[in-house]
DNA sequence: TATGAATGAGTGTTCATTCAT
DNA sequence: TATGAATGAACACTCATTCAT
């Protein structure tokens, strides 16, 4: 929902608005989050940003969609085949994979859960949260399903545990990992290195197993 | 580190005060708390909580401080023997009590490990989120001790996957069984039946089991 | 005093845009009258605005200007004969006939004489003010040489008397008898019943009624 | 509906700051009037003037009421007896002293009865039409009732001219007469000399004589 | 010890106008 | 001649904190 002003804007400006968006949105919650900031950082007049979106909600909005675009990009490949120990795998390597690349982005899906004072985007997190856990509890009955999960679990509650242990645990195992929190990451991200990125991956591994042996039958 | 005036205030005038502030603390993150509402809804003077505490900052800091008072009283009884699933199912069968209680306490116990704008909050927040990862990393190395929990995993990363469980995703278990969510439950919370009491304690139960199978040799 | 662009525009372009501004500010004062809605409206740059005039305030001076060209057409029949009544009431029937035909431009009119805080639009104010106020005063002089007006009114007082009858208070009758206001008639007109156009003439006679026997020797 | 704490400002504080609101909104319409302004005339912060009322419409109520309150108590001996002419000459003698003392109140009593965007405006503005409409339409009704009107005029509809004439007629030649107009004597009130005083009230007795010979049977 | 008025930097948002293309 | 992005001063309003009483 940015206005066409934005569309049309030159590649190069584009580029450093958003980026200067995307960092002001993923350092700070909605609310604290401060449009004065962003133009102060651009050098930019403070009306140019109501040219391009109506509101701070519009510019949020936006952002959290960009994201989801992103990520539907790279997730592109993700299988459907395989157990679901296969899928949950890929699925987390991509997420990770997401943090190593530009961890704001990363941040920004977060936020998109996050609760907030401002009505407008209540219902966008409920959708955002709901996604998830259908997700998952899909997930989960297709594996009872195919024999993967035992029969006494029960899907609507698993899948909150599910979520836990991927999206709190390991962001939290991942972050200690790289000796930072997720503030600290996306406030300064570094390169990483091959032996990291294989650590990382090997989070991934650990927390899926944990999944699959607690779930099996 | 409240000031002197604090501890001479006069019980009930205290309790009142302590309430409002809990209260509004529960309801919003630090940013958005607000000193006004708090004084508006006591009608007393807003320079009174200046004669009280420092600052917003360290009334939040007393805040969370008294909730560690709190929790460590009802803790007291925890039992230091038993398996380590029996250890962990009873931390958090107490983790679940203290919600029926005056979930506020508990909300303030979550506030102190969100991030804020404010610096003076971050080392707080570190060593809060600190506490929590090395407690639940010695249950799990004693587990491997005690033949509990099997030899690869490692602990320091598998107590992020415990936290990840028993923190973000029992209690939106929680919420998603009393058919609200956190904001909700502290803003209105209601009293509990027996049936849901008891389904409760089985989500706690059904949680450690799935941490039990995962992380069981 | 637009500029020679405004007048070579193409004649459907130009009648769109004068459409749009007389909207615009027939349904706003001058200060809240929103350049960008008109162009908003239109779909057009908001730089052609200032092709065609040099500003806001041009562009206002322009709207009044045209609506007393329109004016003096229509009232360029009015009869130079008959006795003050008579004159005065075919006067007035044209301008309820205005306000039946496009109530846009009456409003035009109108705000010609409300004070603003633009010091620019200050001169014309009290210019068309004070033309209505001769035209009458000379009206009611006349009155006097014939005998149709008593010698011991002063005509420059009872001149804003007059004005007052048949502005305020005949328009202010006009839309009670018509169930609304004057903003509401100028946002939304509506076809005139042949009935209520019956009670307007006659509405218009009663003002002048007045007027005659609170003059008359 | 102002905050405790205006009434509780310091007399002359109050009295330097209701001085400056008069001015503002007297010189200004609610939409142009401005809270910088005021202010930095005064010199104190802007946060004040929201410790003594609630926004801006809550500071405008306050003046319009306020001046019903200073109007209410000029008013008192306003004679309930006599004709239909005495009584309306009465009152309008009354508000042109009001105009002779501090005129920026009575233009806060006009201002009560413009056109706003402001939708929590639009109740007091019809409230006040509406009062002052049934005022002079009773009185209309009286005096046909006692035989000082004619029967063939519409109580209704004359109201409307009557205010025309003591409204908008009665103020256009008070300030012809003083050689100012509305805006300009707000701006800058001058002494009155008794010359002047004298023929201002003989203009109200002018405006009441034309409408006593208008209604007359 | 309690009070509460005063502060002022901060917020998001609007809009007529300009000017390079 | 038309475009529309950029501008920036202006707006109303908030809130933790201070300090004289």
């Amino acid at each position: 929902m940015p206005r066409p002003t934005f569309d049309r804007l030159a590649p190069d400006k584009r580029a450093r608005f958003v980026d200067a968006a995307l960092d002001e949105f993923a350092r700070h919650r909605f609310a604290e989050a401060s449009v004065s900031r962003i133009v102060a950082r651009l050098g930019i007049a403070k009306g140019s940003v109501y040219q391009y979106f109506d509101d701070k909600v519009d510019l949020f909005r936006w952002l959290v969609a960009e994201h989801g675009r992103r990520r539907a990009e790279l997730a592109g490949a993700m299988p459907a085949e395989g157990t679901v120990w296969e899928r949950l795998a890929a699925a987390y390597r991509a997420g990770v994979a997401e943090w190593q690349g530009d961890p704001r982005w990363a941040r920004i899906g977060l936020r998109s859960l996050e609760p907030t004072d401002e009505p407008r985007l209540e219902a966008l997190r409920r959708e955002h949260q709901a996604a998830v856990a259908s997700f998952l509890e899909a997930l989960l009955r297709q594996g009872q399903a195919e024999g993967q999960v035992r029969d006494d679990v029960d899907p609507a509650v698993a899948a909150h545990f599910v979520q836990g242990v991927l999206t709190t645990g390991l962001l939290s195992a991942l972050f200690a990992r790289l000796d930072t929190d997720l503030e600290g990451w996306v406030a300064a991200p570094r390169a990483i290195t091959e032996r990291e990125a294989a650590a990382l991956r090997d989070l991934a591994d650990q927390a899926v197993e944990l999944l699959r042996r607690g779930l099996a039958p």
